[in-house]
DNA sequence: CAAACATATGAATATATATTCATATGTTTT
DNA sequence: AAAACATATGAATATATATTCATATGTTTG
């Protein structure tokens, strides 16, 4: 009574491949992987509420560490790990004047993310 | 000997604010918590690279739960678990025929914020 | 030079989250 | 109805990461 018909399980996936051709055509157009985990990288870095709200402060003002700290009600070192992450993914620039780090935006890249970010949530 | 002067410490910044009219310019155009919220939980739907596997495979073609796996060699279970957060993210939408459920992109917004990504890394 | 201060950072902890495994649900086919 | 199959999902585990705490670095000022 033993019931097992088919017996080969491809590979990774469970599942009889429904659509060749269809992952055929989007195989073609897939950026590499380097890509790909490059794109996560960088969204990794908007994914957190402080980042968020730091890459917004600065939209307007060029601010230092202590300002982001005060006005975001954080802890200075709160706000300067995150202030790392931010520099590491090239979306922060910074100078200094003394002992004060001023912190800006590096481009428009955030700004229009951002922009098309609220305009999903929005709609 | 015991050297103490400036013992007031303000709130949670251990700092002294430097520009408090900086500050007041930004305040008056942050967006409201729930929106800084809302946009850093979008991101962490992009913030994995498997998620954006995903999304770019249906930038092109839409497809069922089993090319993903296959086309992306992982188990059915794991693809399913992110398309979930990428359901409740109004990211993706899908429609059934028979136990086939086909996933396409929700809308264009992913396309515009994906190209932005890429601008900021290959610029 | 010592004190004060702005910022940075390593280590520890707490929390979030991606994947796996087992299994459930719902549909089709025989 | 039972088998086969596509998909979904709860629980467990492993890994990533945000914040805190303590302290280091570097600059200014008395």
């Amino acid at each position: 009574m033993a019931r097992k018909k088919k017996e080969e399980i491809p590979e990774s996936c469970s599942c009889t491949i429904i659509h060749e051709d269809r992952i055929n055509r989007v195989r073609k157009h897939m950026p590499k992987d380097e890509v790909l985990f490059n794109l996560a990288e960088l969204f990794k870095s908007f994914a957190d509420t402080t980042r968020v709200r730091i890459l917004y402060s600065l939209f307007k003002e060029e601010m230092c560490v202590c300002d982001l700290s005060a006005f975001l009600g954080m802890t200075q070192s709160a706000i300067s790990h995150q202030l790392r992450i931010l520099k590491l993914a090239r979306l922060v620039r910074f100078h200094k004047v003394g002992k004060v780090v001023y912190y800006s935006l590096e481009d428009d890249h955030v700004k229009e993310i951002f922009n098309y970010g609220l305009a999903h949530i929005n709609e």
